[in-house]
DNA sequence: GTTAGCACTCTAGTTAATAGAGTGCTAACA
DNA sequence: TGTTAGCACTCTATTAACTAGAGTGCTAAC
């Protein structure tokens, strides 16, 4: 659709207006990039570009900045695919190995990482238990009034949770009912253990006299835990960093928003591809981020979806890195927790 | 020091520049404040308030600011204690009501709660394991190659991590070790399980033949579980709505310092008496928070020091409302905390 | 001791002027 | 026909000059 030339140049324009945030003119291009033409050339084929709709101009005297679909076509169609570099690897898979290895803090430091390599903020959602499968249950002794019930997933997710227990149960019942409960759940996903089968437990139960009340109360209770997703966000700081987040009310919004965990996951999409997902501008569904762009991946344990990496800054951004570091942390991450999975 | 007149003035402007963030003049004091006494006089008395130390000009023609050691005095001598408001509290209590208890989420909600009713940065730092009693170790399995350790302490802190074990060893010898080494450790504080007395338990287990070396190696990764701090962080964003974090320079270096976990903590000054602590201006050790004030509080269990809840905001702060707030959610964590307690 | 009056100071905001970057058009050129 | 040089025109950002306003500090009167 674009011949050769206008390729070139609308390359040169992004390549350049996204290392130095101001609006390219044509003798700039001209001088910086030797295309062989001359500056009047270039302005001709810059206004067709701004035309085709692939670049604007902020007023009439000054140069042309991409427009959204100048990146979106930049994203597929000009971008080769990049490499990281050595350096970058390096520092991923060290920064990888310093910490140590607790399931939480995995999705910590992959937002961290995330994060410092592309300067940009980064969201990262931990696995949701409920997509997972149930491997055992168990209750371990608090005091008298309490105890802790330990909830382990497939993946080898952990969550433990302190709750009541009524005085008629003892620790021992409990642990007669973890084991039942687990002969009949084991291998289940979460999200197929509706209160259907609960009732069926229950029943179960019920011959064990008078305790199925309050220990499915507390069953209903322990698998509550995994109610809801969480969400780690890193580099926050980085926006501050970014020329197009100069205006304290522009960062208010955007980091407020940042700080609603709700949102961030709505932020995220789900999606099944094992690609690269570039959200640019207003394809955002979110207007407070639509002049962000964002690129994401969802990684995988024996392909079943369990969460997404992802990294949002301006629409200014050095795709082809953010992507490669994306493909990079998403394969790194899926490593490490299948190594963790069972 | 000060007499009645000079008090009263100071307090004016001071309230007066709590509120606006705008130099005060002594036409403005006249006016708003009804001390019967006209501008002149009070330029007379500013002028001798600034003489000694109390107040600030940012420049000739300007009103007056107070100064740190204005804001001191201020907070020392004029300032009488105030209660929270109804609604505060009834807010404070509904939004700890809503949320499910896990020990964690109680201090990412006390972090949230104290930013919203203070409207300023808040720092919470969670009880650290190591000044607590340790109650039990466990074993739970995960596969064949891993368990889950559990570490139960007295104040019902639960920390896990999924470890390796060596081929050789079976679940079942793992729980026969936790079982002797909660019978030497119960009752211990985590901080006075020293490597001497690791050393003991191998030598008594080192009887049951091939294990120990592999065993203690568990147990010493077991123990680590708990050797960083944890601190929770509330309402960056409310930073940006201070007229003195308008510059994005400033915000920068500041949420920079609040992202680095390691500095927060020492941020954090542990004390041991039971008030409230306000820290003002330089009286700051750390330069990065050297224009700024923090109030805080360390709650305790059972007498034990075990954390420490502060708010961080310019030192333009309402100290009043601040001060009333850190004692009271430090009472209502203390007593949260209590109930968890053994 | 308090107050009114007044000259003086400094800032923040407004206006005016200027330099610079960039465009678009026209006409010449290969 | 595509490319290029030249030039007038446009718009912004920066600087400089100017002004209004708020506030002080001093003096003299009450």
């Amino acid at each position: 659709m674009l011949d050769e030339r206008k390729r070139k140049i609308l390359q040169a324009i992004i390549d350049d207006y996204i290392s130095t945030a101001e609006p390219i003119g044509s003798r700039t291009i001209a001088r910086k990039y030797n295309l062989g033409i001359s500056p009047a050339t270039i302005r001709n084929e810059m206004s067709d570009l701004e035309m085709l709709g692939y670049l604007e101009q902020p007023h009439t005297s000054a140069g042309r900045i991409p427009s959204a679909r100048g990146y979106r076509f930049y994203v597929d169609c000009l971008l080769s695919p990049a490499k990281l570099s050595e350096n970058d690897i390096a520092l991923i898979e060290s920064w990888y190995k310093t910490k140590v290895r607790r399931i939480d803090e995995v999705f910590q430091e992959t937002a961290k990482i995330l994060s410092r390599v592309t300067r940009n903020v980064s969201i990262v959602s931990a696995p949701q238990m409920r997509q997972c499968t149930f491997r055992y249950i168990q209750f371990l002794p608090l005091d008298e009034e309490r105890v802790i019930v330990v909830l382990v997933s497939d993946t080898g997710l952990i969550e433990n949770k302190v709750i009541k227990i009524p005085q008629e149960i003892s620790l021992e019942d409990l642990q007669k009912i973890a084991h039942r409960i687990n002969l009949r759940l084991t291998g289940m996903s979460f999200d197929s253990i509706k209160s259907s089968l609960l009732h069926e437990i229950k029943r179960e139960i019920l011959q064990q006299e008078n305790l199925f009340e309050a220990a499915m109360e507390l069953l209903r209770e322990a698998l509550a835990i995994n109610s809801t997703e969480k969400v780690y966000l890193g580099g926050t700081t980085q926006l501050l960093e970014q020329p197009e987040f100069r205006d304290v009310d522009k960062v208010k919004s955007l980091l407020g928003v940042l700080e609603e965990e709700r949102v961030l996951c709505d932020i995220l999409q789900r999606q099944n591809n094992q690609g690269v997902l570039v959200t640019i501008g207003q394809e955002n569904k979110f207007s407070v981020i639509k002049d962000c762009s964002m690129v994401q991946a969802t990684y995988h344990i024996d392909g079943q979806i369990v969460g997404t990496i992802a990294v949002l800054g301006p629409t200014r951004m050095e795709y082809g890195k953010v992507m490669a570091v994306i493909e990079f942390m998403n394969q790194h991450l899926s490593q490490l927790l299948n190594k963790y999975k069972v």
